[in-house]
DNA sequence: ATCCCGAGGG
DNA sequence: CCCTCTGGAT
């Protein structure tokens, strides 16, 4: 499966907009629980306003607060850019830093983002479990798993380094066009021949978590 | 386990 | 109406 994919999806990328890695940073933060389309409409904006760690921190909140309100979230993502951009000023002198444990005690950042930053900003291969390859890779019947971090060292075990990157991107492309949480195309699906959840497969998942719990895929 | 919190699809 | 979208902090 993983060999189709690649030969599917060669040329997945992430498709969240940034020139720099403070503006991957600040976008991923956006992207929490809201399409990558919708954080692109209001980051033109946000990166000609405030180009530096410095002037993100000292952003005035309610200014902040209304131009990413689209993204959902807006002051809790608001808050944790404001703190985000503060730690960075007073710890890492203004430059994103380059390592998983120093980029995970920054405000707003947890692993799955930290590991975006690595694999797009800085080339570090790494395994980025959201909600998409977490969906997918219980579908494939990969892992039986539910945390992230538990998802991310089974898959570590079964993909080359090198891939994890490249993979964490075209799972997340086919769960966007194809094997999509609540109504997966598996009639156009390329894996379908090689997919446990083919056809039975479940339509959303509230659906797929309970059976995930009860075991049928294995 | 629950909260944060908006937009779009079915 | 209900679910989902590249989660993280409490």
């Amino acid at each position: 499966m993983n060999r189709i994919l690649a030969e599917t999806y060669p040329d997945a990328h992430c498709e969240l907009d940034f020139a720099n890695p403070l503006e991957l940073l600040v976008a991923t933060i956006l992207s929490a629980q809201c399409t990558d389309k919708r954080v692109n409409m209001v980051t033109p904006a946000l990166f000609a306003k405030y180009r530096t760690a410095e002037e993100f921190a000292a952003a005035d909140r309610t200014e902040l607060e209304e131009m990413i309100r689209s993204t959902g979230f807006f002051r809790a993502k608001a808050n944790s850019i404001l703190g985000m951009a503060q730690r960075i000023c007073d710890h890492y002198g203004g430059e994103v830093p380059h390592t998983l444990k120093e980029l995970v005690t920054l405000p707003g950042v947890g692993r799955k983002t930290a590991n975006v930053v690595l694999g797009n900003a800085f080339g570090v291969p790494g395994i980025t479990v959201d909600t998409h390859f977490g969906r997918l890779t219980r579908r494939f019947g990969w892992t039986k798993e539910l945390d992230p971090v538990k998802v991310e060292h089974a898959i570590a075990k079964l993909i080359p380094k090198a891939e994890w990157t490249m993979l964490s991107h075209r799972l997340i492309w086919h769960g966007r066009r194809i094997c999509q949480a609540r109504r997966p195309a598996c009639g156009v699906c390329p894996l379908a021949a090689l997919c446990p959840a083919y056809g039975e497969g479940p339509t959303d998942e509230a659906t797929a978590i309970k059976l995930v719990k009860s075991g049928p895929f294995s």
